[in-house]
DNA sequence: TGAAAATGGTCAAAGAAAGTCAGAATATCA
DNA sequence: TGATATTCTGACTTTCTTTGACCATTTTCA
């Protein structure tokens, strides 16, 4: 068996049907699979994104950790959708108030919620001297980080 | 836990509701900790500052001390501060998750809002090829169009 | 009044993690 | 078997914390 699975495996079973994270010291693991740390990296960029169901987050310096948060629920999973598949590279203002708007409707978000995704996109956010092109590419990349942070909340 | 996070809850809870402001004696404080008495500057520097919504005042030689003020604004009058002038051209994400975890902790925004406009200030939501200066500048006008959001709502 | 004592402040350097990325090693597959 | 994809490692980077030596200010008291 590869050793990035092993470490897969090991993390997940530290995470049972009630405990939906687990916190971690890198380097520990690392030393406990006698291997190097970025390899517990890999891992969590080839086995633990937001496709497969979880969120990692992290800290530096003394006292750092690695977290890895578990999310599957229906919710989650279709922002994961809009994230990977339907935004892209580049949205309009437009078509990004729709989404937000469905996603209010749908009760994903709250209407205060959706606010400021709005004002997040909007032409006065995006005032700097871009293109149009590079605005839609900016408003997509913002507007996946928020739908990211509203996965993070959904179950974090 | 990490010893600066350990000072920063003690003082955290010598301030109450009515309890605004805290008087230590910086020796003391670190002879309790077992540290170095400049710890408990790293501590004000960085986990008590004006972002983080406290003043510090200080007097040495014999009878000193060190106080530290929470701040006390009302809502409307902290998001005009943000928006006109502390805020300004340009920001770090650094500085933007500060101010924004201010909001959250005066319940000005709810946790979950907080978490989509640190998300919508972040480092992946800014990814494009932009100077630094460029980020910060857009990040600048993402915070402030979002917090411009949040006055529309409080009124409307 | 002036030196000594009592405080607090600053800053640079060391320490303690985690992140990145290119390239080597290994596995897989046509 | 050779090409391609995946896995691993190590050197270097970045971030955050802690300490200690030296500095500045205020009070005390001979």
């Amino acid at each position: 068996m590869r050793l990035s699975d092993s470490i897969e495996t090991f993390i997940k079973a530290l995470m049972t049907e009630e405990e939906t994270s687990v916190e971690l010291k890198r380097n520990e693991l690392a030393e406990y699979f006698g291997c190097a740390p970025s390899q517990i990296n890999y891992v969590l960029a080839t086995r633990f994104t937001l496709d497969d169901g979880y969120i990692t987050e992290s800290r530096r310096g003394g006292g750092g950790y690695i977290r890895i948060v578990r999310v599957v629920n229906s919710a989650s999973q279709q922002l994961t959708y809009l994230i990977n598949e339907r935004i892209g590279q580049a949205i309009t203002e437009a078509e990004a108030v729709r989404l937000i708007a469905q996603l209010v409707e749908r009760k994903m978000i709250t209407p205060g919620e959706g606010g400021i995704m709005r004002a997040a996109v909007s032409a006065p956010a995006l005032s700097l001297p871009m293109t149009d092109a590079m605005k839609d590419a900016q408003r997509a990349r913002s507007l996946k980080a928020m739908l990211t942070a509203v996965v993070r909340q959904a179950r974090g």
